[in-house]
DNA sequence: TATATAATTTAGACAAATCTAAAAATATGT
DNA sequence: ACATATTTTTAGATTTGTCTAAATTATATA
């Protein structure tokens, strides 16, 4: 496979956990930054390979081949990851544009020492799940911080997004994976959220509660 | 630059460095294997890039440029293979293929922090020299087993061939870098070696003798 | 349901990297 | 020096992944 044909895969296979089950060429070639028309001849290619399901005008989804492709090349991405953070002390931010170069990789051997340096991870530096070697993975609680009742307690788990941009905003609130928060207050007027974190009492807008991922605890 | 840019600027450096200060349309064609007539056309493209001097018919060299790129990719490809060695455990016959992939990623900082989690190695696991930063790297000691005189004493300081069917044969032979070695007479009939390795008596015919670096050294 | 709008596909083009076959330049041997 | 052999380049084709513009199909709306 080719570095483009695994990127299709993965777009695919993203598009279709953020709920339809079809995709259909638009959003592939939006999240691709490629034009229809292009998507278009590599579907028809990736059929051919039966990667995926694809009838003309009737959107594209992953066969159980590329599912299984989709799934290698995302327990590459996220142990890469982990590696950046752990072994070579980058930060989260800095990870994704390195392990989108480094997922390509080929080597089975390679990516299984990998997991076990790393003492198999089973979760990456934004808190995704990484799947195992034969694409199983834990599903992570997909709880909204801006979907939990006031009054709850809860601790970070993930972040829906991971560009570098919201992950250096949270840094500077010393916000992390890991750290508990509990939900004092919603604003009526935009939704924004006070909650305490760390000691702190912290203003967080709608946009900022609806990219964080959380699980709720009990006191 | 493109990988595949990438690996002819590399194999005319590694033609450089074996002799010849100009390399010939043929040369980089059979080391590249691919057809003169698409290195003619690569020439051309890196001429305008300005990393080779090339004028038609008269062989191609590499400019400073084209020197400093070659040796960032060969300082990745080694820093990659020592990595693979001391942190995955990989044997020096399973590294190359893989390295001939890492050395196209292309982050700065990635190389850097392998480099430091590494401890700045200053060769790599077939003994080749690793350039540092700015292209600076120690000369190692060029002289084969094959040119040595008879009685001499040396250390195996690194491999000329390093296919893995060669790393394979000297690890049956328990032959490693490091070694310290006695040759204690030569056939005159096919020139092959017989030595002391290792408190064992080995004998290495002509074509394994002139594949092997080592350092004189007095008893 | 007819029509307008939006999504998707097709047709044709292009750049990159390769190839084969033919032409041109260079090198070699007597 | 001349004929021959070798090397190198050119010309034209192919594959992959992309694009634009036009045609087609599907969807939404009045
Ligand atoms: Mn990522
Ligand atoms: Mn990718
Ligand atoms: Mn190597
Ligand atoms: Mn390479």
């Amino acid at each position: 496979m080719t570095h483009s044909e695994e990127n299709y895969i993965k777009a695919i296979f993203h598009l279709g956990s953020q709920g339809e089950e079809v995709i259909s060429t638009n959003a592939v070639a939006e999240r691709m930054e490629t034009k229809p028309s292009s998507v278009t001849d590599m579907m028809k290619k990736l059929s051919e390979k039966g990667l995926v399901h694809y009838k003309r005008y009737q959107g594209v989804s992953l066969t159980a081949l590329g599912t299984k492709t989709a799934l290698s090349i995302i327990r590459k991405h996220r142990l890469w990851e982990v590696f950046l953070v752990e072994k070579l002390d980058f930060t989260w931010d800095e990870v994704h544009e390195i392990a989108e170069q480094l997922e390509h990789i080929e080597s089975e051997k390679l990516i299984d020492k990998l997991d076990e340096l790393l003492s198999f991870p089973k979760f990456d530096p934004h808190g995704d799940p990484i799947p195992g070697k034969n694409g199983e993975f834990i599903e992570r609680d997909n709880q909204l911080l801006s979907q939990i009742p006031i009054g709850s307690s809860a601790i970070c788990v993930g972040v829906k997004d991971s560009s570098a941009v919201f992950l250096r905003f949270l840094d500077k609130n010393n916000i992390a994976l890991g750290n508990k928060m509990k939900i004092v207050e919603k604003e009526e007027f935009d939704n924004s959220l006070r909650i305490y974190i760390d000691q702190r009492e912290l203003n967080l807008s709608q946009q900022i509660a609806s990219n964080l991922y959380v699980k709720m605890i009990k006191l």
